[in-house]
DNA sequence: TGCCAAATATGATGCCTGTCATGTATAAGT
DNA sequence: ACTTATACATGACAGGCATCATATTTGGCA
């Protein structure tokens, strides 16, 4: 059955939505076609009309994540403590993607490598800025230490088995953050990217 | 046709270290029961005698990655360099495990997240007492923040497809955690735990 | 209004993989 | 030396998945 032309684009982005949640949640070999479809609300058949292959899905998927709105850093302070907040370490599906999606991206097509880059470029600028309006120098060094930074500790206290030492990771990670760049701690819980 | 007893022990220890490299090079779900034992010498045939399923390989795999001697921090200043160095980046089958496989794990069995669990908190301790000789306050908050940083930045350095950014991570992370622990910069290049 | 191509659904195919069943040679214990 | 249990090899099986083929409905346009 036929539908109209901009529900099929409603049906396009509903696919790339259901495989961003689904392919950060449970990785990008975990998750079946059929099962994005599914979740999509289609069934597996009309795929192919949509995507060449899985392959071009998932770069779609990642292009379509970062260009859907990223949190930027308006306040910087308030940003650290959502990253290394317990609500989004629980919150992999809808959380940050590169914290849920990089180890994989590694050994996906370079269209994918490629999305995710971008992605990782504009976070840089992101954070660089709001770190370069309270103190310049070196403001994009600082942003690339302070990423790579909250991406670990995202990553570790997402791994580990116990709660207290995951609960530590994120602590101290801000703590220590909060020392180097001289940024104290905020409050205001929230699911940052 | 039946093999010795210390052939055998010889054999599984094989089958692990191949499973070591394999995983991390590939990720856990990319590598087939039948591609390690290849890799160690062997049939897919004998598997079900050393190991119960594959979720059990992936676990003492894990485990006996982190046994297998970690490179220690003798010297932080090295260490830091070594694990931030473009040699480390592109040596993924056999460098940090935890780089290679965090995203992975957390997908995986329980015992797998507990093997892995146990090498975060032996490196972060190593980490910490590596630091206490030099500047004993907050040691530990300095080894877990350092710690998450060179995760991070290594994972996204590996990540990027643009050479001249991937090694700009590692650079900038390297002198963001210099600055951060009151580290300067070292040499000796070598391929780090 | 009626034709046609497009958007999805249903169904099929072939490959890969984890696991199990069976065969075979031989180390180990007597 | 003879027996037996064992470590590994070969082969088979079932399930899942990406992708393709075909059917069906119906928007879009004349």
């Amino acid at each position: 059955m036929r539908v109209t032309r901009e529900q099929m684009q409603a049906n396009r982005t509903r696919i790339l939505d259901a495989a961003g949640w689904l392919f950060r949640e449970k990785g990008f070999d975990a998750v079946s076609v059929a099962e994005v479809m599914k979740a999509a609300g289609l069934t597996h058949g009309g795929f192919y009309g949509h995507f060449e292959s899985k392959d071009d899905l998932i770069a779609q998927a990642i292009a379509h994540i970062f260009s859907g709105g990223l949190q930027g850093p308006d306040d910087l302070n308030a940003y650290l403590d959502a990253y290394l907040s317990p609500l989004h370490r629980d919150s992999v599906a809808k959380g940050c993607p590169t914290a849920a999606l990089i180890a994989d991206v590694r050994r996906q097509t370079p269209a994918a490598r490629l999305a995710m880059t971008a992605g990782f470029r504009s976070q840089i600028d992101r954070i660089a800025s709001a770190i370069a309006e309270t103190k310049s120098p070196n403001a994009r060094r600082a942003a690339i230490g302070a990423w790579a930074s909250l991406v670990g500790a995202l990553v570790l206290a997402r791994t580990v088995d116990d709660p207290t030492l995951s609960g530590e990771i994120l602590e101290e990670t801000r703590n220590w953050i909060g020392g180097k760049t001289g940024l104290s701690r905020g409050d205001e819980p929230a699911v940052a990217t």
